[in-house]
DNA sequence: TATGAATGAGCCTTCATTCAT
DNA sequence: CATGAATGAAGGCTCATTCAT
């Protein structure tokens, strides 16, 4: 179910046509979520978890750092072009408190290894050190820029770009020497 | 009327309130626009014309292209910062189709020298060489990661981390040589 | 509209229903009331007002205690009888938590000459003196029964059964000597 | 699972609260009865004929007609307060047709004896030749005021107080002479 | 017989918009 | 130009009832 929600998207769709759109009745929803905004907490959670998941999916841990840090961020480059309806859910719901802070601190868990990763750089002076919220930030929203160009067709985002948007997020926080 | 209803915002409020806050009657709301539609388009314009303006309002074209880089972002974090609920706007208004690309494309003179003035830094190997639609974004998306920290309470943003953050935005495009 | 409004009663009228009898639209109810419940307050306390209003209408304070007292509840009986969707209404808000106890406070001051009336009668020894809102209650009852007959047609109550009630009601309250 | 039902108070409660709070599935009550109506009314006929009988459980028709009388009113009295689910269904239900007339009709054989009571009584110039089913609803309506005032917390009851609204009660409708 | 997920009509309420004054 | 009462489509949600297991 959550899925199917996921797919049709909740932005300004009314319950009636979730409902429709889901071939199930109105009733149905309200069996499962207490209301829409539950629908809305739940979808949040979801693809913030799965964002969690997919960013450290594949990444060796071992290897060169900078290299780790262009793996990651393709991850979530690739999960919201691949998931559109799941980046224009992660864009709507950052306005207004539609989402209360602790639904979003429900999904911090996920993103510790994360954390620690920037950490470890900053420790081992691959990037620079700069407050940790800042360079999380700074790098989400690098993801997010590149995206954006590709979902509004603004740029094809070919491979040379994406290279170039990669270099752009990498050189904004690695470490420049004394 | 325009000021005032910046000032209160619009964001999901219903155009009675509009017109209680505004001190109008709800009739004197629609001799002014044709619709809450037109109302939105209007604010979009005007702030976006205002940022434009306000961007190189102090630059200095003659002078250092990294010093008048970072007066630029400086005058569009300060912009923001000042006018949270412009930004908390511009935020919400970048979601779905609320806007057309016709009142979109209207602004987009407002921001033919910045264009040029990064045109420009990639002519003169200030900046590298990438799409400029790569680089606006990504560098807009740099103020705005900054601006949201600050609008959230997430960071302090005192003077360190905005230098950081400046730094960031410059390191992210400029030109690193062959 | 508050007349209209008992006219048609409220009882388990949806408000489309009860927009469609007043021949208004929907939201014009809403502009007047804040949501059904204020309706049925506002309701409420016109009914009780009146009620208070009607009761020691024609009294002559001056004359017999007794006719004073049959006037009184002939003039409870005949509201309600004449007014058959107040009397349903009244009896229908007896019931759950429908109407706040600070509405009912509300329309306590129109019942304090009636109280007074007791009071003076127990003072002068015309009737019994038991505690006054046993009075009150018991005579209140009486008049319901009456008017609760006489509303499902169990009984015509012409003038000899009228007068049998008001005869009951007085002999349960009268002082009946030492 | 009826007295369940009754315990628990079927008032404004949904059919899937009333199912929850019994401890059974939804469709387990539909096994049971027909539909809402069916168990709203079955709770009336249990209520009405629980009524009937413990009116006239104790009263010992030989005995002193008023003593009798007193009894009687004490047995109505008592199993509202200590019942006040059933005598708050009881005041609910009596208001729209929320029961029909055949249910109501089916309860009376229940309170034949005491119509006999009643009959007697006028019949032995004990009480007042005045219509019966004046008499039953004046008699009926003191006790209703009485468990009212208890129920509301308005009035304490004590001894005394009881005391006062059965001889009201009795005076209301006792024969007066010639 | 028991279960409870599924149903959907219908309720209360909101709010952008109109129009007579 | 200004006003604000009136409008009614549409939304979120409840709850009595059904039915496959």
């Amino acid at each position: 179910m959550l899925e199917l929600v996921v797919k049709q998207g909740v932005h300004a769709t009314p319950m009636s046509q979730l409902a429709r759109e889901s071939n199930v009745a109105i009733g149905t929803i309200y069996h499962h979520f207490k209301n829409k905004g539950q629908i809305i907490e739940e979808i949040y959670k979801m693809i913030f978890k799965d964002l969690g998941t997919v960013v450290t999916a594949n990444l060796e841990e071992e290897g060169n750092y900078k290299d780790t840090f262009k793996t990651g961020w393709l991850n979530v480059y690739n999960y919201f072009v691949t998931n559109p309806l799941a980046f224009k859910f992660s864009e709507w719901v950052g306005v207004p408190p539609i989402i209360s802070q602790s639904v979003v601190d429900e999904t911090k868990p996920h993103y510790e290894n994360i954390k620690m990763f920037f950490l470890r750089g900053i420790k081992e002076q691959k990037i620079r050190n700069i407050h940790l919220r800042l360079i999380m930030q700074i790098t989400y929203g690098n993801v997010i820029s590149a995206v954006r160009l590709k979902d509004k067709n603004e740029l094809p985002m070919n491979k040379k770009q994406i290279e170039d948007a990669i270099e752009s997020a990498w050189d904004a926080i690695k470490y420049m020497g004394d």
